[in-house]
DNA sequence: AAGGCGTGGCC
DNA sequence: TGGCCAAGCCT
C-alpha cells in the first residue's frame, strides 16, 4: 500500500483563505500595526461583530499611538464603554504610553518587546508581529486552540499546561515560513466560520481530509476536568395509605427543587421514623428501607434512600401535618399515568399537587403506581 | 495556577 | 433557561 503524502494543513489553509477568507473587516484595511494592535486588543474575548460597532469610532477618536497615549484614562475607557474587560482599554492606555516614552512612539516589530507591553501576550503578540508587521509568528487564539486541538484530536483541557504546551508546539510546527500572514488570518477565520464551537461545518472544512477529529468534533477541545462531585445522602418517606395515595410535600422555594413537590425528606431513618411516630402510629410492621438510588445534580451526587411506610390514616393523629397548602395526598393515577410536567389543579389534601415534581420523585411515584418499588 | 474580568450569543 | 463560551491576559 503506498504510504499517503502528509496532509498539509498551511497550504491548505491559506488556499481556503485566498478563496472563502474575510478580507473586508476594518482593520485589514491599512493594517498598520497600531491598528492591527487596537483590534487585536478589542478581539479578545469578545466577537467581531461586537469589535466592529466600536473600532472605527475609537481609530477615529485616537487616530494614532501619540493621540492614545495623550489621551486621558478617562477619555479611553469612554470609547471603550460596553465594550467590557475594562482593564484593556487601560492596558492600551499605559501601553501606548509606554512605547511613546521607550520605543519612540512605535510599537516593536520585535515579539518579546510587544509581550512586554501591558495587555499583550504571547497570542496578542504574535498577532501584531504578523498581521502589521509581517515577521514569521505563531498565533493561538481560541480559535487555533479549537482548529488544531481537532485536527490533531488532542485530548485535555486548554487550561492545562500540558494542554497548552501540546497545542503550541503543533502551533509552531505548521506556521509556514512563507505567507504566515495569510495563515495567521487563515486559521483565525476556519475557527470563527467553518470550525465553530458547536455544529462546525466539516464538510465545507479545507482541512478534513487530514483532520483527526472530524467525526468527533464536539469531544474538542476537552472540557475543563471537573473535580469529582461532592456525595451527599437523604432519606425520602413513601407514606402510603390504605388507598394507595402518597404524601407529598411541597419544598422551600429556595434550595434543591424549590417550590416543586417531593417525598418528606429527611436527613435520616431515625429522623424519619420520629417524624412517622409524632404525626401517625407506628407502622405496624419494621421500616425497611427501599433500594437507595443516586440523583446527579450540577454540584453534588444525592444519594436518596426511600423508605416506604404503609400508614392507616383514620389512625393518624395528623391534623398539624395535613396542611393542605404544604402537604396532599397522592395518586397519579387520579391524574393519569405520568406525573410529568403540571399537573391540572386538584384540592389538597386528596388529589393532585398544583405544581411540579421533583425529578427522582417521578420516578418513585411511577414505581409505585405499578407496585414495582425495588 | 486558578480565578477574575464584561458583555453578548448560543442551544 | 441558565450554564457555557468567545480573536486572552494578569495576578
Amino acid at each position: 500500500m503506498a504510504a499517503r503524502p502528509p496532509f498539509d494543513l498551511s497550504h491548505a489553509a491559506i488556499s481556503w483563505w485566498r478563496e472563502n477568507g474575510r478580507k473586508d473587516l476594518p482593520w485589514q484595511q491599512e493594517p498598520t500595526p497600531y491598528r492591527v494592535w487596537v483590534s487585536e486588543i478589542m478581539l479578545q474575548q469578545t466577537q467581531v461583530r461586537t469589535v466592529i460597532g466600536y473600532f472605527d469610532a475609537f481609530m477615529k477618536r485616537f487616530p494614532t499611538l501619540q493621540s492614545l497615549a495623550e489621551a486621558s484614562e478617562d477619555d479611553v475607557l469612554h470609547r471603550w464603554t460596553g465594550l467590557g474587560y475594562y482593564a484593556r482599554a487601560r492596558n492600551l492606555h499605559k501601553a501606548a504610553r509606554h512605547a511613546c516614552e521607550h520605543f519612540g512612539g512605535e510599537l516593536p516589530a520585535d515579539q518579546a518587546k510587544l509581550e512586554s507591553l501591558p495587555g499583550i501576550g504571547r497570542s496578542t503578540a504574535a498577532a501584531i508581529m504578523s498581521l502589521a508587521h509581517q515577521q514569521r509568528a505563531t498565533i493561538l487564539d481560541g480559535n487555533v486552540k479549537r482548529v488544531l486541538a481537532r485536527f490533531h484530536a488532542i485530548d485535555g483541557w486548554p487550561g492545562e499546561r500540558t494542554t497548552l504546551d501540546t497545542l503550541w508546539a503543533r502551533a509552531e510546527e505548521h506556521t509556514p515560513s512563507q505567507d504566515f500572514r495569510i495563515y495567521s488570518q487563515a486559521m483565525m477565520d476556519l475557527g470563527a466560520t467553518l470550525c465553530t464551537r458547536s455544529n462546525p461545518h466539516c464538510l465545507l472544512c479545507p482541512l478534513q481530509p487530514g483532520c483527526a477529529g472530524q467525526h468527533t468534533p464536539q469531544l474538542y477541545p476537552g472540557k475543563k476536568a471537573r473535580k469529582p462531585l461532592p456525595v451527599r445522602a437523604t432519606t425520602l418517606l413513601i407514606a402510603v395509605d390504605d388507598q394507595g395515595r402518597a404524601l407529598l410535600e411541597k419544598r422551600p422555594s429556595r434550595g434543591i427543587w424549590g417550590g416543586l413537590w417531593s417525598f418528606p425528606e429527611f436527613a435520616d431513618k431515625s429522623a424519619l421514623c420520629n417524624w412517622l411516630a409524632r404525626n401517625y402510629y407506628p407502622p405496624t410492621r419494621d421500616l425497611e428501607a427501599l433500594t437507595p438510588f443516586r440523583h446527579t445534580f450540577s454540584h453534588y451526587h444525592l444519594d436518596i434512600t426511600p423508605i416506604r411506610a404503609d400508614v392507616s390514616r383514620e389512625h393518624s393523629n395528623a391534623g398539624r401535618v395535613m396542611d393542605g397548602d404544604k402537604y396532599v395526598w397522592y395518586k397519579h393515577e387520579d391524574v393519569g399515568s405520568s406525573p410529568d410536567g403540571a399537573p391540572p389543579d386538584g384540592a389538597p389534601p386528596d388529589g393532585t399537587p398544583p405544581g411540579g415534581f421533583a425529578a427522582p420523585v417521578v420516578r418513585l411515584l411511577n414505581q409505585l403506581q405499578e407496585n414495582t418499588l425495588p
